[in-house]
DNA sequence: TCTGTAGGTTAACGCCATTAACTACGTGCG
DNA sequence: CGCACGTAGTTAATGGCGTTAACCTACAGA
Protein backbone atom coordinates (compact mmCIF):
# COMPACT_ATOMS: atom_id res chain seq x y z
CA UNK A 1 0.00 0.00 0.00
CA UNK A 2 1.10 3.31 -0.97
CA UNK A 3 1.33 6.09 1.87
CA UNK A 4 0.92 9.54 2.03
CA UNK A 5 -2.53 9.73 0.18
CA UNK A 6 -3.55 12.11 1.90
CA UNK A 7 -3.20 15.51 3.02
CA UNK A 8 -4.76 18.36 4.97
CA UNK A 9 -5.82 19.84 1.85
CA UNK A 10 -7.12 16.55 -0.36
CA UNK A 11 -9.24 15.53 2.95
CA UNK A 12 -10.83 19.54 3.42
CA UNK A 13 -11.64 18.94 -0.58
CA UNK A 14 -12.94 15.36 -0.18
CA UNK A 15 -14.86 16.91 2.64
CA UNK A 16 -16.39 20.23 0.43
CA UNK A 17 -17.38 17.65 -2.24
CA UNK A 18 -18.65 15.26 0.32
CA UNK A 19 -20.57 18.27 1.71
CA UNK A 20 -22.57 19.58 -1.26
CA UNK A 21 -23.81 16.13 -1.63
CA UNK A 22 -25.22 15.36 1.58
CA UNK A 23 -25.82 18.80 3.11
CA UNK A 24 -23.56 20.82 6.11
CA UNK A 25 -25.53 19.33 8.99
CA UNK A 26 -25.33 15.59 7.95
CA UNK A 27 -21.54 15.59 7.25
CA UNK A 28 -20.01 12.69 9.12
CA UNK A 29 -16.14 12.08 9.58
CA UNK A 30 -16.84 8.16 8.77
CA UNK A 31 -18.71 8.78 5.87
CA UNK A 32 -15.74 11.04 4.54
CA UNK A 33 -13.36 8.17 5.78
CA UNK A 34 -15.46 5.91 3.47
CA UNK A 35 -15.21 8.38 0.68
CA UNK A 36 -11.36 8.21 0.80
CA UNK A 37 -10.53 4.54 1.33
CA UNK A 38 -9.71 4.72 5.17
CA UNK A 39 -10.97 4.39 8.22
CA UNK A 40 -12.07 7.02 10.05
CA UNK A 41 -9.33 7.70 12.88
CA UNK A 42 -6.71 8.27 10.06
CA UNK A 43 -8.42 11.67 9.05
CA UNK A 44 -7.40 13.04 12.11
CA UNK A 45 -3.52 12.81 11.56
CA UNK A 46 -4.44 15.46 8.56
CA UNK A 47 -7.50 17.41 10.36
CA UNK A 48 -7.67 17.77 14.50
CA UNK A 49 -11.51 17.63 14.78
CA UNK A 50 -15.00 17.80 12.54
CA UNK A 51 -14.88 21.46 13.40
CA UNK A 52 -11.33 21.70 12.08
CA UNK A 53 -12.79 19.90 9.19
CA UNK A 54 -15.97 22.45 8.44
CA UNK A 55 -13.68 25.65 9.30
CA UNK A 56 -10.92 24.27 6.80
CA UNK A 57 -14.14 23.90 4.31
CA UNK A 58 -15.22 26.94 4.80
CA UNK A 59 -11.90 28.73 4.17
CA UNK A 60 -11.64 27.48 0.94
CA UNK A 61 -15.14 27.90 0.23
CA UNK A 62 -14.95 31.38 1.12
CA UNK A 63 -12.09 32.00 -1.31
CA UNK A 64 -13.68 29.65 -4.19
CA UNK A 65 -16.81 32.18 -3.64
CA UNK A 66 -15.28 35.19 -3.74
CA UNK A 67 -13.21 34.27 -6.73
CA UNK A 68 -16.82 34.12 -8.27
CA UNK A 69 -18.50 37.24 -7.27
CA UNK A 70 -15.29 38.97 -8.39
CA UNK A 71 -14.72 37.50 -11.88
CA UNK A 72 -18.59 37.94 -12.40
CA UNK A 73 -18.24 41.70 -11.97
CA UNK A 74 -15.04 41.75 -13.44
CA UNK A 75 -15.24 44.00 -16.82
CA UNK A 76 -18.85 45.15 -16.03
CA UNK A 77 -20.13 48.51 -14.13
CA UNK A 78 -23.56 49.41 -12.99
CA UNK A 79 -26.68 47.33 -13.75
CA UNK A 80 -24.42 44.57 -15.46
CA UNK A 81 -22.14 44.17 -12.58
CA UNK A 82 -24.96 43.87 -10.37
CA UNK A 83 -27.08 41.46 -12.08
CA UNK A 84 -24.23 39.52 -13.05
CA UNK A 85 -22.61 38.94 -9.48
CA UNK A 86 -26.01 38.27 -8.15
CA UNK A 87 -26.54 35.67 -10.51
CA UNK A 88 -23.10 34.10 -10.26
CA UNK A 89 -24.20 34.11 -6.18
CA UNK A 90 -27.19 32.53 -6.74
CA UNK A 91 -25.60 29.98 -8.87
CA UNK A 92 -23.01 29.25 -6.42
CA UNK A 93 -25.14 28.50 -3.89
CA UNK A 94 -27.16 26.33 -6.23
CA UNK A 95 -24.28 24.42 -7.20
CA UNK A 96 -22.30 24.26 -3.57
CA UNK A 97 -25.54 24.35 -1.35
CA UNK A 98 -23.36 22.60 1.50
CA UNK A 99 -20.13 24.89 0.62
CA UNK A 100 -21.82 28.07 1.14
CA UNK A 101 -23.70 27.01 4.26
CA UNK A 102 -19.99 25.99 5.82
CA UNK A 103 -18.61 29.09 4.59
CA UNK A 104 -21.45 30.80 6.02
CA UNK A 105 -21.49 29.57 9.51
CA UNK A 106 -17.87 29.36 10.00
CA UNK A 107 -16.72 32.57 12.35
CA UNK A 108 -12.94 33.82 12.30
CA UNK A 109 -11.01 31.84 14.68
CA UNK A 110 -8.53 34.83 15.85
CA UNK A 111 -7.09 37.77 13.68
CA UNK A 112 -4.89 35.90 11.44
CA UNK A 113 -7.46 33.75 10.32
CA UNK A 114 -7.42 32.83 6.57
CA UNK A 115 -11.32 33.10 6.75
CA UNK A 116 -11.16 37.04 7.32
CA UNK A 117 -8.84 37.89 3.79
CA UNK A 118 -11.40 35.50 1.56
CA UNK A 119 -14.54 37.13 3.60
CA UNK A 120 -13.18 40.59 2.96
CA UNK A 121 -12.64 39.86 -0.56
CA UNK A 122 -16.44 38.93 -1.04
CA UNK A 123 -16.99 42.36 0.68
CA UNK A 124 -14.92 44.24 -1.53
CA UNK A 125 -15.89 42.86 -4.70
CA UNK A 126 -20.10 44.07 -3.63
CA UNK A 127 -18.62 47.53 -2.60
CA UNK A 128 -16.62 47.86 -5.87
CA UNK A 129 -20.19 46.75 -7.80
CA UNK A 130 -21.94 49.53 -5.37
CA UNK A 131 -19.53 52.30 -6.26
CA UNK A 132 -20.69 52.42 -9.68
CA UNK A 133 -24.47 53.58 -8.57
CA UNK A 134 -22.25 56.55 -6.73
CA UNK A 135 -24.24 56.51 -2.94
CA UNK A 136 -23.53 58.53 -0.91
CA UNK A 137 -20.66 57.41 1.88
CA UNK A 138 -22.84 57.34 4.42
CA UNK A 139 -25.55 54.69 2.54
CA UNK A 140 -22.56 52.50 1.01
CA UNK A 141 -22.57 50.16 4.16
CA UNK A 142 -26.72 50.20 3.94
CA UNK A 143 -26.45 49.10 0.45
CA UNK A 144 -23.84 46.64 1.38
CA UNK A 145 -26.11 45.22 3.81
CA UNK A 146 -29.37 45.20 1.93
CA UNK A 147 -27.62 43.86 -1.05
CA UNK A 148 -26.23 40.64 1.14
CA UNK A 149 -29.19 40.23 3.08
CA UNK A 150 -31.33 39.84 -0.32
CA UNK A 151 -28.60 37.70 -2.28
CA UNK A 152 -28.22 35.57 0.77
CA UNK A 153 -31.78 35.47 1.82
CA UNK A 154 -32.77 34.30 -1.66
CA UNK A 155 -30.48 31.75 -2.11
CA UNK A 156 -30.58 30.12 1.01
CA UNK A 157 -34.45 29.94 0.75
CA UNK A 158 -33.89 28.70 -2.49
CA UNK A 159 -31.28 26.40 -1.92
CA UNK A 160 -34.03 24.94 1.48
CA UNK A 161 -36.80 24.35 -1.39
CA UNK A 162 -38.78 27.51 0.14
CA UNK A 163 -40.44 28.86 -2.34
CA UNK A 164 -43.16 26.57 -2.63
CA UNK A 165 -45.73 28.69 -5.05
CA UNK A 166 -45.77 27.94 -8.48
CA UNK A 167 -44.27 31.05 -9.84
CA UNK A 168 -40.65 31.10 -12.16
CA UNK A 169 -37.98 31.71 -9.13
CA UNK A 170 -36.11 32.67 -11.88
CA UNK A 171 -38.60 35.78 -12.82
CA UNK A 172 -38.54 36.60 -9.26
CA UNK A 173 -34.83 36.66 -9.01
CA UNK A 174 -34.59 38.84 -12.33
CA UNK A 175 -37.19 41.10 -10.64
CA UNK A 176 -35.65 41.80 -7.43
CA UNK A 177 -32.34 42.29 -9.11
CA UNK A 178 -34.19 44.86 -11.21
CA UNK A 179 -35.82 46.29 -8.63
CA UNK A 180 -32.61 46.61 -6.13
CA UNK A 181 -31.02 48.27 -9.47
CA UNK A 182 -33.55 51.20 -9.73
CA UNK A 183 -33.95 51.87 -6.26
CA UNK A 184 -30.09 52.28 -6.24
CA UNK A 185 -29.99 54.87 -9.43
CA UNK A 186 -30.77 58.11 -8.75
CA UNK A 187 -34.19 58.68 -9.05
CA UNK A 188 -33.92 59.78 -12.94
CA UNK A 189 -32.14 57.74 -14.62
CA UNK A 190 -33.19 54.36 -15.49
CA UNK A 191 -33.47 52.61 -18.43
CA UNK A 192 -32.83 48.73 -17.67
CA UNK A 193 -34.77 46.67 -19.21
CA UNK A 194 -33.90 43.53 -18.48
CA UNK B 1 -44.37 11.92 43.07
CA UNK B 2 -47.28 13.21 41.26
CA UNK B 3 -48.30 11.67 37.65
CA UNK B 4 -49.34 13.29 34.82
CA UNK B 5 -47.36 16.42 34.54
CA UNK B 6 -45.59 16.29 30.78
CA UNK B 7 -47.34 16.46 28.05
CA UNK B 8 -46.76 16.97 24.33
CA UNK B 9 -47.65 20.31 24.40
CA UNK B 10 -45.42 21.26 27.63
CA UNK B 11 -42.38 18.99 26.73
CA UNK B 12 -42.66 21.06 23.12
CA UNK B 13 -42.77 24.54 25.44
CA UNK B 14 -39.69 24.00 27.22
CA UNK B 15 -37.92 22.24 23.64
CA UNK B 16 -38.58 25.84 22.49
CA UNK B 17 -37.68 27.84 25.51
CA UNK B 18 -34.17 25.49 25.27
CA UNK B 19 -33.83 25.98 21.96
CA UNK B 20 -33.61 29.64 21.97
CA UNK B 21 -30.79 29.27 24.48
CA UNK B 22 -28.76 26.76 22.68
CA UNK B 23 -29.53 26.89 19.53
CA UNK B 24 -31.12 24.71 17.16
CA UNK B 25 -28.44 22.09 16.52
CA UNK B 26 -27.69 22.28 19.29
CA UNK B 27 -30.95 20.85 20.66
CA UNK B 28 -30.28 17.24 22.51
CA UNK B 29 -32.86 14.99 24.19
CA UNK B 30 -30.63 15.11 27.58
CA UNK B 31 -31.06 18.25 28.43
CA UNK B 32 -34.40 19.10 27.64
CA UNK B 33 -35.31 15.82 29.89
CA UNK B 34 -32.53 17.29 32.35
CA UNK B 35 -34.62 20.82 32.34
CA UNK B 36 -37.59 19.17 32.47
CA UNK B 37 -36.62 16.89 36.11
CA UNK B 38 -36.96 14.07 33.72
CA UNK B 39 -34.18 10.85 32.66
CA UNK B 40 -34.26 11.10 28.51
CA UNK B 41 -36.20 8.35 27.89
CA UNK B 42 -39.50 10.14 29.63
CA UNK B 43 -39.95 12.46 26.94
CA UNK B 44 -40.33 9.44 24.66
CA UNK B 45 -44.00 9.05 26.01
CA UNK B 46 -44.98 12.56 24.67
CA UNK B 47 -42.69 13.02 21.38
CA UNK B 48 -42.37 10.04 19.20
CA UNK B 49 -38.80 11.44 18.22
CA UNK B 50 -36.34 14.54 18.57
CA UNK B 51 -37.28 15.09 14.64
CA UNK B 52 -40.59 15.16 15.66
CA UNK B 53 -40.11 17.60 18.74
CA UNK B 54 -38.43 19.56 16.36
CA UNK B 55 -41.73 19.73 14.22
CA UNK B 56 -43.82 20.38 16.70
CA UNK B 57 -41.63 23.13 17.87
CA UNK B 58 -41.67 24.53 13.83
CA UNK B 59 -44.98 23.86 14.75
CA UNK B 60 -45.95 26.36 17.74
CA UNK B 61 -43.14 28.75 16.75
CA UNK B 62 -44.59 29.49 12.89
CA UNK B 63 -47.92 30.42 15.02
CA UNK B 64 -46.31 32.59 17.10
CA UNK B 65 -44.58 34.14 14.38
CA UNK B 66 -47.55 34.43 12.76
CA UNK B 67 -49.52 35.80 15.22
CA UNK B 68 -46.56 39.17 16.01
CA UNK B 69 -46.68 39.40 12.23
CA UNK B 70 -50.57 40.25 11.84
CA UNK B 71 -50.74 42.29 14.91
CA UNK B 72 -48.18 44.40 13.89
CA UNK B 73 -49.76 44.99 10.87
CA UNK B 74 -53.17 44.82 11.62
CA UNK B 75 -54.59 48.30 11.81
CA UNK B 76 -51.77 49.99 9.71
CA UNK B 77 -51.22 50.61 6.05
CA UNK B 78 -48.83 50.92 3.27
CA UNK B 79 -45.00 52.48 4.50
CA UNK B 80 -46.97 52.29 8.38
CA UNK B 81 -47.48 48.50 7.84
CA UNK B 82 -44.44 47.78 6.01
CA UNK B 83 -42.70 49.08 9.06
CA UNK B 84 -44.28 47.63 11.75
CA UNK B 85 -44.36 43.86 9.89
CA UNK B 86 -40.81 44.47 8.95
CA UNK B 87 -39.51 45.45 12.70
CA UNK B 88 -41.85 42.57 14.49
CA UNK B 89 -40.13 39.92 12.06
CA UNK B 90 -36.85 41.65 13.11
CA UNK B 91 -37.33 41.30 16.63
CA UNK B 92 -39.32 37.73 16.55
CA UNK B 93 -35.60 36.39 15.31
CA UNK B 94 -34.00 38.09 17.83
CA UNK B 95 -35.54 36.75 20.78
CA UNK B 96 -36.32 33.70 19.24
CA UNK B 97 -33.63 32.56 17.19
CA UNK B 98 -33.99 28.79 17.85
CA UNK B 99 -37.79 29.15 17.01
CA UNK B 100 -37.50 30.58 14.62
CA UNK B 101 -34.80 28.18 12.87
CA UNK B 102 -36.62 25.52 13.37
CA UNK B 103 -39.91 27.11 11.92
CA UNK B 104 -37.74 27.76 8.77
CA UNK B 105 -35.79 24.29 9.01
CA UNK B 106 -38.92 22.74 9.24
CA UNK B 107 -40.96 20.80 5.60
CA UNK B 108 -44.90 19.80 5.92
CA UNK B 109 -44.58 16.22 6.70
CA UNK B 110 -48.66 15.57 4.54
CA UNK B 111 -50.96 17.67 3.62
CA UNK B 112 -53.11 18.06 6.50
CA UNK B 113 -49.63 19.47 8.12
CA UNK B 114 -50.53 22.14 10.75
CA UNK B 115 -47.58 23.39 9.94
CA UNK B 116 -49.58 24.48 6.49
CA UNK B 117 -52.27 27.05 7.86
CA UNK B 118 -49.38 28.66 10.12
CA UNK B 119 -47.17 29.44 7.31
CA UNK B 120 -50.11 30.49 4.96
CA UNK B 121 -51.15 32.93 8.01
CA UNK B 122 -47.86 34.54 7.22
CA UNK B 123 -48.16 34.96 3.50
CA UNK B 124 -51.14 35.88 4.32
CA UNK B 125 -50.02 39.02 6.64
CA UNK B 126 -47.62 39.85 4.10
CA UNK B 127 -49.47 39.56 0.87
CA UNK B 128 -52.49 41.77 2.94
CA UNK B 129 -49.77 44.14 3.28
CA UNK B 130 -48.48 44.59 0.26
CA UNK B 131 -51.94 44.97 -0.89
CA UNK B 132 -51.58 48.61 0.16
CA UNK B 133 -48.78 49.07 -2.52
CA UNK B 134 -51.46 48.19 -5.58
CA UNK B 135 -48.89 46.41 -7.56
CA UNK B 136 -50.05 44.55 -10.87
CA UNK B 137 -50.97 41.06 -9.87
CA UNK B 138 -47.90 39.00 -11.74
CA UNK B 139 -45.68 41.31 -9.34
CA UNK B 140 -46.80 40.26 -6.08
CA UNK B 141 -45.61 36.90 -5.98
CA UNK B 142 -42.47 38.53 -7.11
CA UNK B 143 -42.35 41.47 -4.31
CA UNK B 144 -43.44 38.43 -1.79
CA UNK B 145 -40.46 36.73 -2.35
CA UNK B 146 -38.01 39.40 -2.83
CA UNK B 147 -39.87 40.72 0.86
CA UNK B 148 -39.35 37.36 2.65
CA UNK B 149 -35.40 37.24 0.96
CA UNK B 150 -34.70 40.90 2.75
CA UNK B 151 -36.24 40.32 6.00
CA UNK B 152 -34.87 36.53 6.00
CA UNK B 153 -31.66 37.56 5.06
CA UNK B 154 -30.75 40.21 7.03
CA UNK B 155 -32.40 38.90 10.33
CA UNK B 156 -30.63 35.62 10.49
CA UNK B 157 -27.34 37.28 9.28
CA UNK B 158 -27.76 39.59 12.30
CA UNK B 159 -28.97 37.14 14.64
CA UNK B 160 -25.93 35.06 13.28
CA UNK B 161 -23.41 37.79 14.04
CA UNK B 162 -23.14 38.39 10.17
CA UNK B 163 -22.82 42.22 10.79
CA UNK B 164 -19.39 42.86 11.54
CA UNK B 165 -18.71 46.33 10.40
CA UNK B 166 -19.24 48.85 13.10
CA UNK B 167 -22.40 50.60 11.98
CA UNK B 168 -25.08 50.69 13.31
CA UNK B 169 -27.58 47.35 12.46
CA UNK B 170 -30.65 49.41 13.42
CA UNK B 171 -30.12 51.85 10.81
CA UNK B 172 -28.99 49.44 8.00
CA UNK B 173 -32.41 47.92 8.92
CA UNK B 174 -34.54 51.10 8.72
CA UNK B 175 -32.49 51.97 5.82
CA UNK B 176 -33.60 49.31 3.77
CA UNK B 177 -37.01 49.30 4.43
CA UNK B 178 -37.36 52.24 3.60
CA UNK B 179 -35.46 51.34 0.46
CA UNK B 180 -37.66 48.80 -0.39
CA UNK B 181 -41.03 51.02 0.28
CA UNK B 182 -39.89 53.54 -2.12
CA UNK B 183 -39.32 51.21 -4.57
CA UNK B 184 -42.78 49.91 -3.63
CA UNK B 185 -44.56 52.84 -4.32
CA UNK B 186 -46.68 53.05 -7.44
CA UNK B 187 -45.22 56.25 -8.62
CA UNK B 188 -41.45 55.49 -8.69
CA UNK B 189 -42.09 51.60 -9.73
CA UNK B 190 -44.02 52.03 -12.48
CA UNK B 191 -41.57 50.60 -14.89
CA UNK B 192 -40.30 47.62 -12.69
CA UNK B 193 -41.08 44.32 -14.48
CA UNK B 194 -40.28 44.36 -17.83
C1' DT C 1 21.60 -0.97 6.82
C1' DC C 2 19.57 0.98 10.48
C1' DT C 3 16.49 4.11 12.60
C1' DG C 4 13.07 7.69 13.34
C1' DT C 5 8.97 9.64 11.78
C1' DA C 6 4.53 9.77 10.20
C1' DG C 7 0.36 7.82 8.03
C1' DG C 8 -2.19 4.26 8.74
C1' DT C 9 -4.53 0.51 11.73
C1' DT C 10 -7.47 -1.69 15.66
C1' DA C 11 -9.48 -1.10 20.16
C1' DA C 12 -11.71 1.48 23.40
C1' DC C 13 -14.35 5.49 25.63
C1' DG C 14 -18.16 8.58 26.18
C1' DC C 15 -22.09 10.86 24.47
C1' DC C 16 -26.23 10.69 22.06
C1' DA C 17 -30.87 8.99 20.27
C1' DT C 18 -33.67 5.30 20.63
C1' DT C 19 -35.94 0.87 22.28
C1' DA C 20 -37.13 -2.81 25.56
C1' DA C 21 -38.45 -4.35 29.82
C1' DC C 22 -40.07 -3.20 33.99
C1' DT C 23 -42.35 -0.44 37.95
C1' DA C 24 -45.72 2.13 40.31
C1' DC C 25 -49.24 5.60 40.42
C1' DG C 26 -54.01 6.67 40.18
C1' DT C 27 -58.35 6.28 37.76
C1' DG C 28 -62.51 3.83 37.17
C1' DC C 29 -64.97 -0.30 37.45
C1' DG C 30 -66.83 -4.16 40.19
C1' DC D 1 -63.98 -0.16 49.18
C1' DG D 2 -60.66 -2.62 46.61
C1' DC D 3 -58.76 -4.36 42.56
C1' DA D 4 -57.25 -4.13 37.81
C1' DC D 5 -55.56 -1.81 34.08
C1' DG D 6 -53.56 1.87 31.52
C1' DT D 7 -49.79 4.85 31.41
C1' DA D 8 -46.02 8.12 33.01
C1' DG D 9 -42.08 7.22 34.52
C1' DT D 10 -37.84 4.25 35.52
C1' DT D 11 -33.45 1.39 34.55
C1' DA D 12 -30.90 -1.24 31.21
C1' DA D 13 -29.36 -2.16 26.74
C1' DT D 14 -28.23 -1.19 21.59
C1' DG D 15 -26.05 1.10 17.96
C1' DG D 16 -23.90 5.02 15.86
C1' DC D 17 -21.16 8.89 16.27
C1' DG D 18 -16.65 11.76 17.31
C1' DT D 19 -12.54 11.20 19.43
C1' DT D 20 -8.28 9.24 21.78
C1' DA D 21 -4.84 5.73 22.83
C1' DA D 22 -1.89 2.21 21.56
C1' DC D 23 0.14 0.06 18.14
C1' DC D 24 2.13 -1.14 13.51
C1' DT D 25 4.79 -0.48 9.48
C1' DA D 26 6.35 1.72 5.19
C1' DC D 27 9.60 4.84 3.76
C1' DA D 28 13.37 8.75 4.01
C1' DG D 29 17.68 10.01 5.36
C1' DA D 30 22.06 9.28 8.00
Amino acid sequence: MPRARLTPLSVTEAGAALIDEIGFENLSMGMLAERLGVKTPALYKHVTSQADLAHRIAIVSMAEFADAIRDAIQGRAGSDALAAGAQAMRTYVQEHPGRYAAANAARPTGPDDPLIPAVERVVASWAAMLRGYHLDSGQEIHALRMLRSALHGFSTLEAAGGFQIDASVDDSFTWMINFLDQGLHPATSSTLGR
